[in-house]
DNA sequence: CTCGTAAGTAAATAAACATTTACTTATATT
DNA sequence: AATATAAGTAAATGTTTATTTACTTACGAG
């Protein structure tokens, strides 16, 4: 039996993220990335279903598994909590500002019905995405040491700002200079910190 | 001269927010929206040059400008920083509440790099979207009531949080039961002001 | 009232689309 | 070395796409 060729699946999903980020998820194609990518439409559908198929496992093992994993390098659940959310913070801006294609794509996640829709069912299926965060909070809220929400509602204003600022990190081609530095970044994470501190 | 069936354009725009919402962005097309509008595609293009200036158009002007306008309202520039933000956090969850279709290309505004482009040109052609916002923050730098940061910092701060909590909001479908309050979404606010507050 | 004109329609066009068919190739096992 | 088998290809399938062509309709100005 000849053995599928890894490079030429690692090639698909590359050149797929590349396209979803510079012309858009509406504006990718078979065809198009086939051809991109060097290979037969017909290879593509060995190694995927179809087209949901193939944009469902980006999403959820090219893009937000590796963002999990990246995330959560040296971080451990039992950190002081200060000290925990900033290396959040600092390994969230390191993977997306060197992973833009995937930073698109994880955008797109809150936008596309179906990616949207594949999220909440991983995440209802295997468990938690991001447990080791969960844990975390869980024991910062038991210990009386930030304000007690519901999980979502911690997510919400611990993460989302660092999105929105490397979406304006990516922007700046479109300004004169650079206005988010690890500076203002640090600043931010402590002003999140400081607003869910009991 | 025949005059514009206004009619027939609201129903192009609202049908298109509703496919883009129900489908996603990726699958909206002009035959799909121009039977489901009871609009023959010709007409569609008697509006809109092509598909692309459709979507801008829908974006900037349906949903960015009405987005404005209700988040605007009762609000200005020299209230109280804490009141001023709260009213702001009030309006916007009122207005996406009730407006799921606009919120969901809003999202959209945030990946798809059409629209991304889009809504940076609008901001810097027209002066600024969100201009007494700016103001309002610009006064309560002076003051020093709030931290120094550039505006698109602060409009990470203190505005993507209630995004992410809209976003929960709506699905909620997923869950046994709301977790998104009215309560919780002051306190979040609340949470916010605090740690922007020198 | 009628007529010029832009709004509107139904049907057509060519290109692009997702997916498949029919075939070839590479290799792990025998 | 021969072969069974899944990986891979090029070209074709039928469908859907964005946009246009050729025609009809509605109405304000004369």
């Amino acid at each position: 039996m000849r053995p599928k060729n890894l490079e030429k699946e690692q090639a698909i999903r590359t050149i797929a993220l590349q396209i979803i980020a510079e012309e858009g998820l509406e504006n990718l194609s078979m065809q198009k990335l086939a051809k991109a990518a060097n290979v037969s439409p017909r290879t593509i559908y060995i190694k995927y279903q179809d087209k949901e198929d193939l944009l469902i496992k980006l999403f959820l093992e090219e893009v937000l598994g590796a963002y999990e994993k990246a995330i959560l390098t040296q971080f451990s659940p039992d950190m002081e909590f200060a000290k925990g959310v900033k290396k959040l913070w600092q390994n969230t801006f390191q993977y997306l500002k060197n992973n833009r294609h995937s930073f698109v794509l994880l955008q797109y996640g809150k936008s596309s019905p179906l990616l949207n829709k594949a999220f909440q069912q991983a995440n209802i299926i295997e468990g938690h995405f991001f447990a080791p965060i969960h844990h975390f909070l869980e024991i910062n809220m038991t210990n009386n040491i930030i304000k007690k929400f519901p999980h979502e509602v911690h997510r919400a204003l611990l993460f989302s700002p660092i999105f929105d600022l490397v979406n304006e990190y990516f922007d700046y081609q479109s300004r004169p200079k650079q206005i988010i530095t690890e500076k203002i970044l640090l600043e931010c994470c402590e002003a999140v910190i400081k607003g869910i501190l009991i």
